[in-house]
Parts: structure tokens; sequence; C-alpha cells
DNA sequence: CCGCATCCTGAGCGATACTG
DNA sequence: CAGTATCGCTCAGGATGCGG
């Protein structure tokens, strides 16, 4: 990383600034490209928008979202309660039960995750048409 | 997985249609996984973000975006090409020149991408805090 | 019911060197 | 300038089994 760190020490990075990232500063590059790292990840963005139904269980989740693994939705909660996203309540009974729900800043991110998923819904059969399109050509 | 196959055949499955992807119908559901995991890409997103200022050369896209090797810029120009997000011209000159530039479809997906990169920006110093907090706590 | 620990595989990605 | 080709590794993530 920083290739070009040693070419002109007065310019800094002027071509990076120039990117998407151009509006942060540079040492708050690393920390948008973890999170959009992590937003990225196989299943926050669905865990996300499950959530806006409510509050929701750990079993609830795992129904709602085929395909996921117990491990997988266990460190993806993990994470996001970490990061401040969502909030877990656990109520000593028997059985447990544990509730999980969208804290304000964790709701913030949903309405995007929400928008990026209807796009998916939306447009994935024109981008299935423009792949066979494609592919068809460069054969 | 399907662990609640064997309860009721009749009502397919109810409860998988409760999650995000409920608007989709079950047919769909793996290309929207599909697309949706495109979209997080390491760096597919910043890729479409740094599009908006027009057209760019191969070159430019590699300045613009710290980080990146030519492998993964090549990739990823790829795929959006084959998606039909963006458009690659090849000027027959020498030296050859090359511009990629957004789609119709490519822009739709550029707003949210830009709104998500957005959000890392301003968010990023609050989820910090929050893990310092949370990694003080469980400590 | 709600997880955590362990093992394991392969896709994603970076580094490097080479071509039209 | 705009890629391609090859190697090697890290690590996300699936499967399974155990524990509170």
């Amino acid at each position: 990383m920083d290739t070009n760190a040693g070419q002109v020490t007065g310019k800094t990075d002027t071509a990076a600034l120039l990117g998407p990232c151009a509006r942060w500063p540079v040492e708050d590059r690393e920390i948008i490209r973890h999170v959009l790292d992590r937003a990225g990840d196989k299943w926050t963005a669905l865990v996300i928008a499950a959530l806006d139904d409510g509050p929701l269980r750990y079993t609830d989740l795992l129904r709602r979202l085929p395909g996921i693994s117990q491990r997988m939705l266990t460190l993806t909660l993990r994470q996001l309660h970490r990061d401040g996203l969502i909030s877990r309540t656990a109520y000593a009974e028997v059985p447990p039960r544990v509730e999980y729900v969208l804290t304000p800043l964790g709701r913030t991110l949903h309405d995007i995750v929400v928008s990026l998923i209807d796009w998916a819904g939306i447009h994935h059969d024109e981008i299935s048409r423009n792949r066979s399109r494609f592919d068809a050509a460069t054969k």
C-alpha cells in the first residue's frame, strides 16, 4: 500500500484525492474501507434488512434467512452488536429468549441496504440478459 | 438446512417468505444473492463511485483507487461491463486509449453506492466509538 | 433455545512478471 | 497504455458437534 509515498512528499497524494473517497481525509480511508467491507459481507445486509419488522429472536432470523448457517448468523449478529447497529436483549427465562433490534444508527443503514436489495431485485433480470448477450457476443 | 421441511408440506416455506427477500419469488433469490455479493465485492462499489466524474481511462481509475491492483481493476471492470453497468470504448490510436463510463443502469446503482459510501464516511467514527466501548465492557 | 469451538475447503485477492 | 498470466496465500464461511 501507499506505493506512491516516495514520489512527491509535498503534494501528498493528489491523485487519490480525486477518487470517490475524496470527501474524507486520508486517515479515515481505511476505516471507510473497513465499514464498506463489513457492509458487503455475505449476510450483513440481509440481516439488517430482516430486522425491519421489529425485534426478532435468533431462531426467527435463522428461518428468515434461508441458507445462513448458525455460525454466520452468530458472527454477523456479534459484529453488528459490537458496532452498535443492533441491540441485543437476553431474557432470563427458560427456555432462554434473545431478541435483536435495530438501533437508530442501524436504522439509518437499514434504509440504504433495503434500497440496495430492491435494486438487485428490480434489475437482476436485466443484468442476466446483459450477461447472456455479452457471453454470446464474446463466444 | 430446511429443518422444518417435514412439518407442513403444503405450505411450502412460509417462514422464508417473511424475510427481506419476501418481495421476490423463490427462483430469483439466488440471483439476487449473487447480485448482492457482486455489489459487495471489495472494489465494485468504489469503481462505480469513481466513475461519476464521467468517462475514465484504465490508468485514471488505477490512480483514483488507492490500493487496487491491476488484476482486480481488470476483473472488476470486466464484470461490470458484462453485467451492462459500464460501457467500454477502445480507441484505435497509438498509444491505445480505453474509456469506461456508467450506463444508465449503472447510474441507478451508482446513487445507492454513493449513499452507502457517504454513510460509511459519516458514521465510521461513531462505529469506532461503539466498538471501543463494547470491547472495554466485554473485557 | 441460543449459541461457541473446531476443522476444513476454495474463492478472492495481491505481487510479480510478461505481451500487443 | 492497457491489459494477461501465474503463483501463493489468507480468510470467509460451511459442516459438525458440544455446552449453558
